[in-house]
DNA sequence: GTTTAATGTGTAAATTAAACACATTATAGC
DNA sequence: GCTATAATGTGTTTAATTTACACATTAAAC
């Protein structure tokens, strides 16, 4: 009744007092966040995993994890776990969604929301704690503590599609980047083939490519061009967002 | 800590029964759902509000919410919820996303669980349990209480996108129903005009359509072509996944 | 029977996506 | 240094898709 609806004429009357002490007494469950690190990693894509310490789920890797605070806003506790847990700090974390089922955790009633983040596994230096905090290739990440596996997959899924909607791509490179840097990754993320001269083409086309005539060095082979990613050509380009197709 | 990852070596043994302590008595937090549930009617696309009975919210309108029970799917709760306040029962609720800052709710930390529904007015005899559970077109939907604006908007955003990936709106129209039907339910959920010639290209071209050969009846016009939606062919496409855009 | 307002259909142009080949350049190996 | 290698850089052609746009047809309303 916390919203302030009301089930019957009957029932109407309800007071913020009633409210408050069913939101203080009853009802209330652990709520965690579980984050999704995603790493690129040299044209692979990896997660990072933790070994779970549950003797149920023993020798199993786990997401990152941990309760959120009474006192602490969602999206926050997601940021304080990822600091907790990894040292990583300027990481941006989106949610993905909310994990529910009664029997989820063997500990109790505990319900998750996932959080994605994609980072460049060079460009951020762990903190590792203990020597169970691992990146892994996504390839091999099969049979997770918990419900993670779905989590896992969810994220992953979600992160394919949001990456073909979205430049995220960019923050993976260096800010001077070859066009082969960016389909390496891209056909990492996607786990696909693409042409490379179509793939310069639609990226040109986008026109937020700045080509800073520089050249890749210490290459083994013929250095290409570098270039950057412009925000605010990114921004200024009106997108047509209507295009029924399923 | 929940999830069983460690925070630091002199940390790591932790059991079952410390975490489930945790789980039990501290931590825990009132977590409710909210179902934005919007309804097609006549060309127009509603959302079902009902009435705030919070002072705080006098006047407000607010989204069909309530606490979710500690043994108790998250899912389930979202669909007990949707058929304590309207009756309604075989409707699709979808996830969308969960709202989690600490003062959004004025009896106490609530967070909640946004779900997401589309259906036909005309199709679901609403259990009115008293007149404070209203119809409103979207378009008129400001000011609601709580931060039920913002999981507003957020719903509708997500709907829009996903009426274009994915065939939701055939669930709205009659098992037969005409091009024209189905135009003006997506002009409406989309909010804009399609070119009716083009409009009718796309979707036959989709073959998933099927000519009944049968004709509208009581139409104050030239009646139309019936069409139902044969799921089947939908399903044994092939969709090509891969289109970066943005 | 005439008017009206919708349905049903087609074509041309523009844009986008897909397939595909060859010259160029720096490195690596000799 | 010379050659072989393996990558970069560039276009063209074709197909597919999207967009813009116009006219004949049909049933209802008067």
């Amino acid at each position: 009744m916390i919203t302030g609806e009301k089930t019957s004429p009957a029932k109407n009357i309800k007071t913020l007092q009633v409210i408050q002490s069913e939101v203080e007494n009853t009802n209330r469950i652990a709520l965690s966040v579980d984050c999704v690190i995603f790493g690129f990693d040299e044209a692979k894509l990896e997660v990072l995993l933790i070994r779970s310490d549950l003797k149920k789920f023993a020798g199993k890797w786990s997401l990152l994890g941990d309760l959120v605070f009474p006192e602490e806003d969602l999206d926050a506790a997601a940021y304080r776990i990822l600091k907790q847990r990894t040292g990583l700090s300027d990481v941006y974390l989106e949610q993905v969604s909310t994990f529910g089922t009664v029997n989820r955790h063997p500990a109790g009633r505990v319900v998750t929301v996932a959080y994605c983040s994609l980072i460049n596994v060079q460009h951020h230096k762990l903190n590792i704690l203990d020597n169970e905090l691992h990146w892994h290739d996504i390839k091999n990440v099969t049979d997770l503590a918990f419900d993670h596996q779905q989590i896992f997959d969810s994220c992953l899924k979600q992160l394919q599609k949001r990456v073909q909607e979205h430049p995220l791509g960019f923050n993976l490179l260096p800010k001077k980047f070859s066009l082969r840097d960016l389909q390496n990754l891209y056909e990492a993320i996607l786990d696909i083939k693409m042409d490379r001269r179509n793939f310069r083409k639609k990226f040109f086309s986008m026109d937020f490519l700045v080509d800073l005539e520089e050249m890749e060095q210490d290459v083994p082979h013929r250095p290409g061009k570098l270039y950057k990613f412009n925000y605010e050509k990114y921004e200024k380009r009106k997108k047509k967002w209507v295009g029924i197709d399923f």
